[in-house]
RNA sequence: GGGCAGGUAGCGAAGUGGUUAAACGCAUCAGACUGUAAAUCUGACGGCAUACGCCUUCGGAGGUUCGAAUCCUUCCCUGCCCA
Protein backbone atom coordinates (compact mmCIF):
# COMPACT_ATOMS: atom_id res chain seq x y z
CA UNK A 1 0.00 0.00 0.00
CA UNK A 2 2.80 2.64 0.94
CA UNK A 3 5.82 3.30 -1.82
CA UNK A 4 9.22 1.77 -0.91
CA UNK A 5 11.22 3.67 1.50
CA UNK A 6 13.05 4.79 -0.76
CA UNK A 7 10.77 6.36 -2.76
CA UNK A 8 9.15 8.03 0.30
CA UNK A 9 12.04 9.65 1.52
CA UNK A 10 13.48 10.98 -1.90
CA UNK A 11 9.97 13.01 -2.18
CA UNK A 12 9.66 13.94 1.37
CA UNK A 13 13.69 15.15 0.94
CA UNK A 14 12.83 17.60 -1.99
CA UNK A 15 12.68 21.26 -1.33
CA UNK A 16 12.95 20.11 2.50
CA UNK A 17 15.48 22.58 4.41
CA UNK A 18 16.37 20.11 7.49
CA UNK A 19 14.57 16.77 8.83
CA UNK A 20 15.10 16.06 12.71
CA UNK A 21 16.52 13.62 13.11
CA UNK A 22 16.25 12.06 9.43
CA UNK A 23 17.42 8.49 11.06
CA UNK A 24 14.07 8.80 12.99
CA UNK A 25 11.93 8.94 10.30
CA UNK A 26 13.73 6.16 8.22
CA UNK A 27 12.78 4.46 11.21
CA UNK A 28 8.98 5.63 11.58
CA UNK A 29 8.53 5.45 7.49
CA UNK A 30 9.61 1.80 8.10
CA UNK A 31 7.69 0.71 10.64
CA UNK A 32 4.71 2.32 8.84
CA UNK A 33 5.30 0.09 5.89
CA UNK A 34 5.56 -2.98 8.30
CA UNK A 35 2.64 -2.24 9.98
CA UNK A 36 0.48 -0.96 7.23
CA UNK A 37 -0.15 2.49 8.76
CA UNK A 38 0.00 5.72 7.82
CA UNK A 39 2.29 8.53 9.57
CA UNK A 40 0.60 11.42 11.47
CA UNK A 41 1.87 14.21 9.80
CA UNK A 42 0.45 17.73 11.66
CA UNK A 43 0.91 20.97 10.52
CA UNK A 44 -0.23 24.08 12.51
CA UNK A 45 -1.60 26.62 11.02
CA UNK A 46 -1.72 30.28 11.90
CA UNK A 47 -5.13 31.48 11.68
CA UNK A 48 -4.00 35.29 12.30
CA UNK A 49 -3.88 36.08 8.80
CA UNK A 50 -6.59 34.83 6.67
CA UNK A 51 -5.18 34.60 3.35
CA UNK A 52 -3.04 31.85 2.57
CA UNK A 53 -0.38 33.15 -0.36
CA UNK A 54 2.60 31.28 -2.06
CA UNK A 55 4.61 31.10 0.75
CA UNK A 56 2.34 29.16 2.94
CA UNK A 57 1.55 27.01 -0.13
CA UNK A 58 5.70 25.51 0.17
CA UNK A 59 4.54 23.73 3.49
CA UNK A 60 1.43 23.19 2.41
CA UNK A 61 2.11 21.56 -0.82
CA UNK A 62 5.10 19.38 1.33
CA UNK A 63 2.37 18.16 3.66
CA UNK A 64 0.11 17.08 0.19
CA UNK A 65 3.59 14.90 -0.84
CA UNK A 66 2.77 13.00 2.70
CA UNK A 67 -1.05 12.59 1.52
CA UNK A 68 -0.34 11.43 -1.70
CA UNK A 69 2.37 8.65 -0.07
CA UNK A 70 -0.97 7.79 1.68
CA UNK A 71 0.15 9.11 5.03
CA UNK A 72 -2.47 11.18 7.05
CA UNK A 73 -2.87 15.03 7.11
CA UNK A 74 -3.80 17.26 10.26
CA UNK A 75 -4.08 20.33 10.22
CA UNK A 76 -4.42 21.92 13.47
CA UNK A 77 -6.09 25.35 13.16
CA UNK A 78 -4.97 27.70 15.98
CA UNK A 79 -7.59 29.01 17.09
CA UNK A 80 -6.07 28.89 20.47
CA UNK A 81 -2.57 30.19 20.09
CA UNK A 82 -3.85 32.72 17.73
CA UNK A 83 -5.23 34.40 20.60
CA UNK A 84 -1.38 34.69 21.59
CA UNK A 85 0.26 35.32 18.40
CA UNK A 86 3.43 33.34 16.76
CA UNK A 87 6.18 35.31 18.17
CA UNK A 88 8.09 33.91 15.51
CA UNK A 89 10.41 35.83 13.09
CA UNK A 90 8.69 38.92 15.01
CA UNK A 91 10.48 41.65 16.31
CA UNK A 92 7.28 42.97 18.14
CA UNK A 93 4.42 41.11 19.64
CA UNK A 94 1.40 40.43 18.13
CA UNK A 95 -1.44 41.74 18.40
CA UNK A 96 -4.05 38.85 19.93
CA UNK A 97 -7.18 38.16 18.46
CA UNK A 98 -10.41 36.69 19.94
CA UNK A 99 -10.93 33.21 19.82
CA UNK A 100 -14.25 34.31 17.66
CA UNK A 101 -12.02 35.92 14.96
CA UNK A 102 -9.62 33.16 14.92
CA UNK A 103 -12.28 30.73 14.75
CA UNK A 104 -13.51 32.26 11.37
CA UNK A 105 -10.37 33.03 9.70
CA UNK A 106 -9.78 29.16 10.46
CA UNK A 107 -12.58 27.84 8.52
CA UNK A 108 -11.37 30.31 5.78
CA UNK A 109 -7.94 28.82 6.09
CA UNK A 110 -9.30 25.60 5.87
CA UNK A 111 -10.81 26.18 2.39
CA UNK A 112 -7.96 27.52 0.69
CA UNK A 113 -5.35 25.17 2.02
CA UNK A 114 -7.88 22.39 0.38
CA UNK A 115 -6.97 24.10 -2.69
CA UNK A 116 -3.30 22.43 -2.30
CA UNK A 117 -4.07 19.46 -0.18
CA UNK A 118 -5.73 16.47 -0.64
CA UNK A 119 -9.55 15.80 0.64
CA UNK A 120 -8.58 12.40 1.51
CA UNK A 121 -6.58 11.81 5.03
CA UNK A 122 -7.02 14.88 6.12
CA UNK A 123 -8.20 15.78 9.67
CA UNK A 124 -8.99 19.14 11.00
CA UNK A 125 -8.52 20.42 14.06
CA UNK A 126 -9.17 23.57 16.32
CA UNK A 127 -6.36 23.42 18.78
CA UNK A 128 -9.23 25.45 21.26
CA UNK A 129 -10.33 22.23 21.97
CA UNK A 130 -7.55 20.45 24.52
CA UNK A 131 -6.04 23.67 24.74
CA UNK A 132 -8.91 25.44 26.08
CA UNK A 133 -9.39 23.20 28.48
CA UNK A 134 -6.49 23.28 30.08
CA UNK A 135 -6.93 24.71 33.87
CA UNK A 136 -4.29 27.42 35.00
CA UNK A 137 -2.99 24.39 36.95
CA UNK A 138 -2.46 22.25 33.82
CA UNK A 139 -0.72 25.30 32.56
CA UNK A 140 1.89 25.67 35.76
CA UNK A 141 3.03 22.37 35.45
CA UNK A 142 3.10 22.25 31.29
CA UNK A 143 5.57 25.94 31.88
CA UNK A 144 7.53 23.86 34.87
CA UNK A 145 8.70 21.54 31.88
CA UNK A 146 10.59 24.42 30.12
CA UNK A 147 13.43 26.68 31.52
CA UNK A 148 13.96 30.38 30.76
CA UNK A 149 17.52 30.18 29.64
CA UNK A 150 15.65 27.82 27.07
CA UNK A 151 13.10 29.65 25.60
CA UNK A 152 16.03 32.86 25.87
CA UNK A 153 18.01 30.29 23.11
CA UNK A 154 15.32 31.06 20.61
CA UNK A 155 16.86 33.55 18.20
CA UNK A 156 14.07 36.06 18.15
CA UNK A 157 14.03 36.32 21.65
CA UNK A 158 17.69 36.43 21.87
CA UNK A 159 17.60 39.60 19.74
CA UNK A 160 14.47 41.13 20.90
CA UNK A 161 15.97 40.97 24.38
CA UNK A 162 19.25 42.08 23.73
CA UNK A 163 17.60 44.73 22.04
CA UNK A 164 15.63 46.10 24.75
CA UNK A 165 12.18 45.08 22.92
CA UNK A 166 9.09 44.00 25.09
CA UNK A 167 8.65 40.51 25.31
CA UNK A 168 5.58 39.77 27.15
CA UNK A 169 4.93 36.39 29.19
CA UNK A 170 2.65 34.93 27.10
CA UNK A 171 4.67 35.02 24.43
CA UNK A 172 6.64 32.37 26.04
CA UNK A 173 3.78 30.24 25.92
CA UNK A 174 3.11 29.76 22.66
CA UNK A 175 5.66 27.42 21.72
CA UNK A 176 4.37 25.14 24.49
CA UNK A 177 1.21 25.43 23.92
CA UNK A 178 2.22 24.38 19.79
CA UNK A 179 4.17 21.33 21.60
CA UNK A 180 1.18 20.38 23.55
CA UNK A 181 -0.99 20.23 19.98
CA UNK A 182 1.61 17.48 19.40
CA UNK A 183 0.88 15.64 22.09
CA UNK A 184 -3.10 16.10 22.02
CA UNK A 185 -3.13 14.27 18.44
CA UNK A 186 0.05 12.06 18.94
CA UNK A 187 1.64 13.35 15.73
CA UNK A 188 4.61 11.69 14.01
CA UNK A 189 5.87 14.49 11.76
CA UNK A 190 5.49 18.03 12.43
CA UNK A 191 5.90 20.31 9.25
CA UNK A 192 6.75 23.95 9.60
CA UNK A 193 8.81 26.80 7.98
CA UNK A 194 12.38 27.22 8.69
CA UNK A 195 11.43 29.99 11.53
CA UNK A 196 9.10 27.31 13.18
CA UNK A 197 12.05 25.09 13.95
CA UNK A 198 12.50 26.00 17.29
CA UNK A 199 8.61 25.60 18.09
CA UNK A 200 8.75 22.26 16.57
CA UNK A 201 11.75 21.16 18.69
CA UNK A 202 9.54 22.16 21.88
CA UNK A 203 7.32 19.49 20.55
CA UNK A 204 9.09 16.56 20.23
CA UNK A 205 10.48 17.92 24.40
CA UNK A 206 6.91 17.63 25.60
CA UNK A 207 5.83 14.63 23.75
CA UNK A 208 8.81 13.15 25.66
CA UNK A 209 7.80 14.38 28.96
CA UNK A 210 4.57 12.83 28.09
CA UNK A 211 5.13 9.57 27.66
CA UNK A 212 5.12 10.22 23.95
CA UNK A 213 7.82 8.95 20.83
CA UNK A 214 9.29 12.37 19.95
CA UNK A 215 7.60 13.29 16.50
CA UNK A 216 10.32 14.19 13.38
CA UNK A 217 10.15 17.48 12.33
CA UNK A 218 10.45 18.46 9.06
CA UNK A 219 10.63 22.63 7.81
CA UNK A 220 10.64 24.06 4.44
CA UNK A 221 12.74 27.02 3.52
CA UNK A 222 11.01 30.47 3.67
CA UNK A 223 9.70 31.85 0.40
CA UNK A 224 11.37 35.34 0.23
CA UNK A 225 8.41 37.87 -1.12
CA UNK A 226 7.81 39.34 -4.79
CA UNK A 227 10.54 42.34 -3.23
CA UNK A 228 13.10 39.67 -3.17
CA UNK A 229 14.24 40.76 0.14
CA UNK A 230 11.92 39.76 2.87
CA UNK A 231 9.87 36.68 3.56
CA UNK A 232 6.62 36.83 1.58
CA UNK A 233 3.96 37.73 4.12
CA UNK A 234 0.97 39.85 4.14
CA UNK A 235 2.35 42.31 6.57
CA UNK A 236 5.10 43.16 3.71
CA UNK A 237 3.03 43.37 0.72
CA UNK A 238 5.32 41.71 -0.87
CA UNK A 239 2.78 37.82 -1.32
CA UNK A 240 0.70 36.30 -3.99
CA UNK A 241 -2.06 34.88 -2.60
CA UNK A 242 -3.84 31.73 -3.75
CA UNK A 243 -7.20 33.20 -4.32
CA UNK A 244 -6.00 36.50 -6.42
CA UNK A 245 -7.59 36.03 -9.86
CA UNK A 246 -5.25 35.09 -12.39
CA UNK A 247 -4.60 38.41 -14.12
CA UNK A 248 -3.06 39.27 -10.48
CA UNK A 249 -1.29 36.45 -9.98
CA UNK A 250 0.08 36.25 -13.52
CA UNK A 251 1.33 40.36 -13.11
CA UNK A 252 2.53 39.66 -9.95
CA UNK A 253 4.89 37.12 -10.60
CA UNK A 254 5.92 38.72 -13.79
CA UNK A 255 7.57 41.43 -11.51
CA UNK A 256 9.59 39.24 -9.02
CA UNK A 257 12.84 39.85 -9.37
CA UNK A 258 14.87 37.29 -11.95
CA UNK A 259 17.35 36.27 -8.97
CA UNK A 260 13.97 34.25 -7.52
CA UNK A 261 12.70 32.63 -10.87
CA UNK A 262 14.54 29.42 -9.56
CA UNK A 263 13.88 29.67 -6.23
CA UNK A 264 10.00 30.08 -7.00
CA UNK A 265 10.25 27.06 -9.58
CA UNK A 266 11.49 24.60 -6.85
CA UNK A 267 9.32 25.55 -4.28
CA UNK A 268 6.15 27.24 -5.42
CA UNK A 269 5.50 24.32 -8.81
CA UNK A 270 5.52 20.53 -9.58
CA UNK A 271 7.49 20.74 -11.88
CA UNK A 272 10.08 17.64 -12.34
CA UNK A 273 13.66 17.70 -11.28
CA UNK A 274 14.74 17.73 -14.45
CA UNK A 275 13.09 20.40 -15.73
CA UNK A 276 14.05 22.17 -13.04
CA UNK A 277 18.11 21.80 -13.72
CA UNK A 278 17.21 22.63 -16.98
CA UNK A 279 15.87 25.85 -16.30
CA UNK A 280 18.62 26.95 -13.38
CA UNK A 281 20.97 26.17 -16.15
CA UNK A 282 19.18 28.42 -18.70
CA UNK A 283 19.51 31.46 -15.81
CA UNK A 284 23.25 31.02 -15.33
CA UNK A 285 24.04 31.00 -19.06
CA UNK A 286 21.04 33.06 -20.13
CA UNK A 287 20.64 30.98 -23.15
CA UNK A 288 16.83 31.72 -22.55
CA UNK A 289 15.42 35.33 -22.09
CA UNK A 290 14.74 35.27 -18.15
CA UNK A 291 11.82 37.02 -18.63
CA UNK A 292 10.38 33.95 -20.99
CA UNK A 293 11.28 31.72 -18.15
CA UNK A 294 9.31 33.97 -15.90
CA UNK A 295 6.40 34.10 -18.22
CA UNK A 296 6.11 30.38 -17.75
CA UNK A 297 6.39 30.31 -14.12
CA UNK A 298 3.89 33.14 -13.95
CA UNK A 299 1.40 30.58 -16.40
CA UNK A 300 2.23 27.42 -14.18
CA UNK A 301 1.33 29.59 -11.25
CA UNK A 302 -2.46 30.86 -12.22
CA UNK A 303 -2.80 27.08 -13.81
CA UNK A 304 -1.86 25.83 -10.71
CA UNK A 305 -4.59 27.65 -8.98
CA UNK A 306 -7.03 28.49 -12.00
CA UNK A 307 -6.93 26.80 -15.11
CA UNK A 308 -4.52 26.28 -18.01
CA UNK A 309 -7.40 29.10 -19.73
CA UNK A 310 -7.31 30.77 -16.99
CA UNK A 311 -3.26 31.23 -17.24
CA UNK A 312 -3.32 31.59 -21.22
CA UNK A 313 -6.13 34.29 -20.86
CA UNK A 314 -3.96 36.16 -18.04
CA UNK A 315 -0.96 36.38 -20.46
CA UNK A 316 -2.65 37.53 -23.44
CA UNK A 317 -4.46 39.95 -21.45
CA UNK A 318 -0.84 41.39 -19.99
CA UNK A 319 0.24 41.74 -23.24
CA UNK A 320 -2.24 43.66 -24.36
CA UNK A 321 -1.70 45.71 -21.54
CA UNK A 322 1.60 46.28 -21.16
CA UNK A 323 3.46 45.20 -24.31
CA UNK A 324 0.34 46.57 -26.78
CA UNK A 325 -0.45 49.38 -23.89
CA UNK A 326 -4.23 48.54 -24.84
CA UNK A 327 -7.00 48.15 -22.23
CA UNK A 328 -7.69 45.24 -20.47
CA UNK A 329 -11.13 43.54 -21.85
CA UNK A 330 -12.99 43.42 -18.12
CA UNK A 331 -12.67 46.52 -16.56
CA UNK A 332 -14.82 46.88 -13.23
CA UNK A 333 -17.06 49.89 -14.15
CA UNK A 334 -18.35 52.47 -11.92
CA UNK A 335 -21.00 54.58 -13.27
CA UNK A 336 -20.93 58.42 -12.22
CA UNK A 337 -23.66 59.16 -9.51
CA UNK A 338 -22.97 62.13 -7.11
CA UNK A 339 -22.47 64.70 -9.84
CA UNK A 340 -21.55 67.66 -7.31
CA UNK A 341 -18.56 66.09 -6.02
CA UNK A 342 -17.81 64.54 -9.74
CA UNK A 343 -17.95 67.76 -11.95
CA UNK A 344 -13.71 66.82 -12.50
CA UNK A 345 -11.37 64.69 -13.05
CA UNK A 346 -10.11 64.85 -9.52
CA UNK A 347 -13.47 64.63 -7.51
CA UNK A 348 -14.87 61.81 -9.79
CA UNK A 349 -10.95 60.11 -9.07
CA UNK A 350 -11.55 60.06 -5.10
CA UNK A 351 -15.39 58.40 -5.29
CA UNK A 352 -14.69 56.25 -7.27
CA UNK A 353 -11.71 55.30 -5.05
CA UNK A 354 -9.00 55.98 -7.73
CA UNK A 355 -7.12 57.74 -5.40
CA UNK A 356 -7.52 58.33 -1.57
CA UNK A 357 -7.71 61.90 -1.49
CA UNK A 358 -8.18 64.79 -3.63
CA UNK A 359 -4.53 65.89 -2.80
CA UNK A 360 -3.64 62.51 -4.21
CA UNK A 361 -5.40 62.48 -7.32
CA UNK A 362 -4.21 66.17 -7.92
CA UNK A 363 -0.66 64.72 -7.38
CA UNK A 364 -0.86 61.73 -9.74
CA UNK A 365 -2.56 64.22 -12.54
CA UNK A 366 0.27 66.92 -11.95
CA UNK A 367 3.26 63.42 -12.70
CA UNK A 368 1.30 62.77 -15.30
CA UNK A 369 -0.10 59.26 -14.22
CA UNK A 370 -3.82 60.10 -15.05
CA UNK A 371 -5.51 58.88 -18.50
CA UNK A 372 -8.66 59.41 -20.08
CA UNK A 373 -9.28 57.13 -23.01
CA UNK A 374 -5.36 57.04 -23.61
CA UNK A 375 -5.26 60.36 -23.67
CA UNK A 376 -3.06 62.29 -20.55
CA UNK A 377 -5.03 64.09 -18.45
CA UNK A 378 -2.46 67.43 -17.79
CA UNK A 379 -5.12 69.87 -16.34
CA UNK A 380 -5.81 69.80 -13.18
CA UNK A 381 -9.67 70.86 -13.39
CA UNK A 382 -10.32 68.36 -16.57
CA UNK A 383 -13.69 68.64 -16.41
CA UNK A 384 -15.35 65.08 -16.68
CA UNK A 385 -15.65 63.81 -20.20
CA UNK A 386 -19.37 63.87 -21.20
CA UNK A 387 -19.29 61.35 -23.60
CA UNK A 388 -21.65 57.99 -22.43
CA UNK A 389 -18.65 55.47 -21.06
CA UNK A 390 -14.90 56.27 -21.38
CA UNK A 391 -11.80 54.81 -19.44
CA UNK A 392 -10.52 56.22 -16.65
CA UNK A 393 -6.40 54.81 -16.32
CA UNK A 394 -4.57 55.80 -13.05
CA UNK A 395 -0.85 55.03 -13.10
CA UNK A 396 0.48 51.95 -14.71
CA UNK A 397 -2.28 49.14 -14.17
CA UNK A 398 -5.40 50.86 -12.31
CA UNK A 399 -8.44 50.64 -14.88
CA UNK A 400 -11.53 52.12 -14.43
CA UNK A 401 -14.99 51.84 -16.84
CA UNK A 402 -16.74 54.91 -16.13
CA UNK A 403 -20.65 54.92 -17.30
CA UNK A 404 -23.13 58.42 -17.13
CA UNK A 405 -26.08 57.07 -15.74
C1' G B 1 9.28 49.56 45.85
C1' G B 2 13.57 53.01 44.22
C1' G B 3 16.70 55.32 40.28
C1' C B 4 17.38 56.36 35.06
C1' A B 5 16.13 56.62 29.83
C1' G B 6 12.37 56.77 26.26
C1' G B 7 7.17 57.14 23.38
C1' U B 8 7.77 62.03 16.66
C1' A B 9 4.36 60.63 10.08
C1' G B 10 4.04 53.10 7.34
C1' C B 11 9.02 51.93 9.66
C1' G B 12 13.80 53.81 11.45
C1' A B 13 15.47 58.44 13.14
C1' A B 14 16.49 64.24 13.74
C1' G B 15 14.32 68.22 16.09
C1' U B 16 14.16 70.83 22.99
C1' G B 17 9.63 77.77 22.68
C1' G B 18 8.54 80.96 16.86
C1' U B 19 11.33 80.87 9.45
C1' U B 20 8.96 73.05 11.81
C1' A B 21 3.74 69.75 8.24
C1' A B 22 8.18 68.68 10.98
C1' A B 23 15.62 67.24 8.47
C1' C B 24 17.47 62.48 6.82
C1' G B 25 17.15 57.14 5.47
C1' C B 26 13.96 53.00 4.14
C1' A B 27 9.32 51.66 2.29
C1' U B 28 5.45 53.53 -0.92
C1' C B 29 3.39 56.09 -5.28
C1' A B 30 3.97 58.61 -10.24
C1' G B 31 7.14 59.57 -14.52
C1' A B 32 11.61 58.17 -17.70
C1' C B 33 14.34 53.76 -19.10
C1' U B 34 13.01 48.37 -19.58
C1' G B 35 11.34 42.44 -20.05
C1' U B 36 5.34 46.24 -15.70
C1' A B 37 12.61 42.46 -13.88
C1' A B 38 16.78 44.41 -11.45
C1' A B 39 19.75 48.76 -11.40
C1' U B 40 19.52 53.96 -12.37
C1' C B 41 17.48 58.93 -12.93
C1' U B 42 13.39 62.66 -11.87
C1' G B 43 9.38 64.01 -8.82
C1' A B 44 5.74 63.34 -4.99
C1' C B 45 4.81 61.51 -0.28
C1' G B 46 -1.19 64.73 6.38
C1' G B 47 -5.91 67.12 4.61
C1' C B 48 -8.62 71.19 2.04
C1' A B 49 -7.60 75.02 -1.64
C1' U B 50 -5.31 75.57 -9.35
C1' A B 51 -2.00 79.35 -6.37
C1' C B 52 -1.96 82.97 -1.83
C1' G B 53 -3.28 80.39 2.14
C1' C B 54 -6.03 77.63 5.73
C1' C B 55 -6.84 73.34 8.97
C1' U B 56 -5.25 68.83 11.73
C1' U B 57 -0.70 66.06 13.57
C1' C B 58 4.70 64.70 17.29
C1' G B 59 1.61 58.48 23.45
C1' G B 60 -3.59 60.48 26.08
C1' A B 61 -5.83 64.54 28.88
C1' G B 62 -5.26 69.26 30.97
C1' G B 63 -2.29 73.79 31.78
C1' U B 64 1.58 78.00 31.09
C1' U B 65 2.56 81.34 26.80
C1' C B 66 1.16 86.24 21.89
C1' G B 67 3.08 81.38 20.22
C1' A B 68 4.60 74.42 22.26
C1' A B 69 6.61 68.30 19.26
C1' U B 70 9.60 71.49 22.42
C1' C B 71 7.96 74.24 29.38
C1' C B 72 4.53 72.40 33.66
C1' U B 73 0.84 68.78 35.80
C1' U B 74 -1.30 64.17 35.39
C1' C B 75 -2.41 59.52 33.19
C1' C B 76 -1.02 55.39 29.87
C1' C B 77 2.93 52.49 27.58
C1' U B 78 8.25 50.60 26.96
C1' G B 79 13.39 49.53 28.15
C1' C B 80 17.60 49.48 31.56
C1' C B 81 19.76 49.37 36.53
C1' C B 82 19.04 48.52 41.92
C1' A B 83 15.92 45.91 45.55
Amino acid sequence: MFPGIHEQMDLIKRGASEIIPEEDLVKKLERSIKTNTPLRVKLGCDPSRPDLHLGHSVVLRKLRQFQDLGHQAILIIGDFTGMIGDPSGRSKTRPSLTLEQTREFGQSYFEQATKILSSERIQMKYNSEWLGAMSFTDVIKLSSKYTVARMLERDDFTLRYKAGEPISMHEFLYPLAQGMDSVAIKSDVELGGSDQKFNLLVGRDLQREYGQEPQVILTTPLLVGTDGVEKMSKSYDNFIGINEPPAEIYGKTLRIPDTLIYTYFELTTDIPNAELATIKRQLEDLSVNPRDLKRRLARTLVAMYHSAEAAQDAEAQFDKIFIDKEIPENIEEYVIRDRDGETNVVGLMMTAKMATSKSEARRLIEQGGVSIDGVRVSDLNAPVPTAKQFILKVGKRKFLKVLHP
